[in-house]
RNA sequence: GAGCCGUUAGCUCAGCUGGUAGAGCAACUGCCUUUUAAGCAGUGGGUCACAGGUUCGAAUCCUGUACGGCUCACCA
């Protein structure tokens, strides 16, 4: 049998339609919100408000109500805030009251229209003069005081987490402004934003397994982009020196708290530019956005207290992985694989990828504060410039936070011919079964033949930093709607 | 992929070593013209995730499946 509150709702409609009135009317426009009315009369005294006779008109959801037979109390939820409304018997017609007493349920919509004034305990409320019935709500809402809180229903109907939860509105409230505050800083440094193919015939820009998908007309697999790294950097040959993108990457692995499938990534090159540079321009970047989110420079994560004051900490990993296990470990092949070994480290021989993954192993934990890790083994950089003094490592950082990756940058490679090499190496590598190393992707090389400018590019991961920012402990908490089984 | 935990009314949750289902909110019917978790009286509402098994008897024990959570593995 199909549940009764639905059932009893959908005769109210049915009725509602018999009586002339449409339970989805179009055309109320409210003249005012919720929040301006607060901020504006909140601290009028009764007497000032009675002397008004001034009307407002607002309109939202119906969230609560209080029946006292000939009169009522509701709060009306609408985009700014939650006010509350007051419907007196002898203030309105006896349609408009019967209709708001028998047909407006919680849930529905409705617009309203009528005086403020001040209730007994002070609330600032508005009498309704006039009502108009918007929408009809056919299921109820979750619980008025414990909100929704299975997990499930939360990531799979997110619009009743929302209606539901404070907490989630303001996380999503959070992670629009991140993102709003990324595109304003970067477009006051006069970077371009730009849009790339989201379909790459070859997946590159970042060691991960692709989503594959098929173009019936051309009979051709694409995937979907692991990283916008190689067309943007496209972009930086052809003369935008300054590009940004913030958009959509996807990534075939597995889901965690701190991953899912598809996930917000924002990337910009800067010419003329080192890793350097933009250390410099993160840490900027990244105070810039906890100041204007959370209003200082300390956050609270989980149990810990992150701060960002500056300057950050810089680690290299040889440094620390000598100052550790001494110079053998970054000199002696057989040592390092011995140690890699004992940890339960998988590295397939490589030494690049041995020595990132005991540093990552050793020292990730600890970083709390933003850190930027840098000094990392070209094997494992196919993308990125070699250093000047020591061929063995490039120019490169991540930028550590809470224990996490929260970005990666580098001085590009702008070299085409080593490029192609380093493409050939990985190519050879992904033989041996490393099957998320690069292909060789020769349209890049020859894009690199035209000449790229010396640049720094480097990736943020959004999702992570909201998850900082707004305290949550799963990336699920910080997508709307987040990777489930269907 | 592995381990652990979970799934009971629209929502939030109880339900002990097995005896056939319970509360609060929501809903419904009354009463109530300043409440805000309004109040009072009454009523209805369940394929206990699904499928097997054990048992005289299963929400409860066992097995499997689905979905979810956490941890680990994988992974920028």
């Amino acid at each position: 049998m199909e549940d009764k509150q639905f059932e009893l709702r959908k005769s109210k409609l049915e009725e509602l339609r018999a009586m002339g009135i449409d339970p989805y009317a179009n055309g109320f426009t409210p003249e005012n919100n919720a929040g301006e009315l607060i901020s504006l009369y909140v601290s009028k005294s009764p007497e000032e408000l009675e002397e008004m006779e001034q009307s407002f008109s607002l309109a939202g959801r119906i969230v609560s109500k209080r029946d006292f037979g000939k009169s009522a109390f509701f709060h009306l939820s609408e985009r700014t805030g939650r006010i509350q409304g007051f419907v007196q018997k002898n203030s309105v017609s006896e349609e408009t009251f019967t209709l708001f007493r028998k047909f407006l349920d919680v849930g529905d919509f409705a617009g309203i229209r009528g005086e403020l004034f001040k209730t007994r305990t002070g609330e600032l409320t508005v009498r309704v003069l006039e009502l108009f019935f918007l929408t009809k709500a056919l299921r109820p809402l979750p619980e008025k005081w414990h909100g929704l809180q299975d997990v499930e229903t939360r990531y799979r109907q997110r619009y009743l987490d929302l209606i539901a939860n404070e907490r989630t509105r303001e996380i999503f409230k959070t992670r629009s402004k991140v993102i709003n505050l990324i595109r304003r800083f970067l477009d006051e440094r006069d970077f371009l934003e730009v849009e790339t193919p989201v379909l790459h015939p070859i997946a590159g820009g970042a060691t991960a397994k692709p989503f594959v998908t098929h173009h019936n007309a051309l009979d051709m697999d694409l995937y979907l982009r692991i990283a916008p790294e190689l067309y943007l950097k496209r972009l930086v040959v052809g003369g935008l020196e300054r590009v940004y993108e913030l958009g959509r990457t996807f990534r075939n692995e597995g889901v965690s708290t701190k991953h899912n499938p598809e996930f917000t990534m924002i990337e910009f090159y800067q010419a003329y530019a080192t890793y350097e540079d933009l250390m410099n321009l993160i840490e900027d970047l990244v105070c810039c956005v906890v100041e204007n989110t959370a209003g200082e420079m300390q956050v609270e994560y989980e149990d810990k207290k992150i701060d960002f004051k500056r300057p950050w900490k810089r680690i290299n990993i040889y440094d620390a992985l000598r100052e550790k296990f001494g110079s053998e470990i970054t000199e002696d092949d057989q040592f390092l694989f011995t140690k890699a070994d004992s940890m339960g480290i998988t590295h397939n021989g490589i030494r690049g990828k041995a020595l990132t993954e005991i540093f990552e192993a050793l020292f990730e934990d600890s970083l709390l504060n933003p850190a930027f890790v840098y000094g990392f083994p070209l094997d494992v950089s196919p993308l990125a410039r070699k250093n000047d003094n020591d061929p063995e490592v490039v120019d490169r950082f991540e930028l550590y936070i809470c224990g996490r990756e929260i970005a990666n940058a580098f001085s590009e490679l702008n070299d085409p011919i080593d490029q192609k090499k380093r493409f050939a190496d990985q190519a050879e590598m992904k033989k041996k079964g490393e099957d998320e190393y690069h292909e060789m992707d020769n349209d890049y090389v020859s894009a690199l033949e035209y000449g790229m400018p010396p640049t720094a590019g480097a990736g943020i991961g959004i999702d992570r930093l909201v998850m900082l920012l707004t305290n949550s402990s799963s990336i699920r908490e910080v997508i709307f709607f987040p990777h489930l089984r269907p």
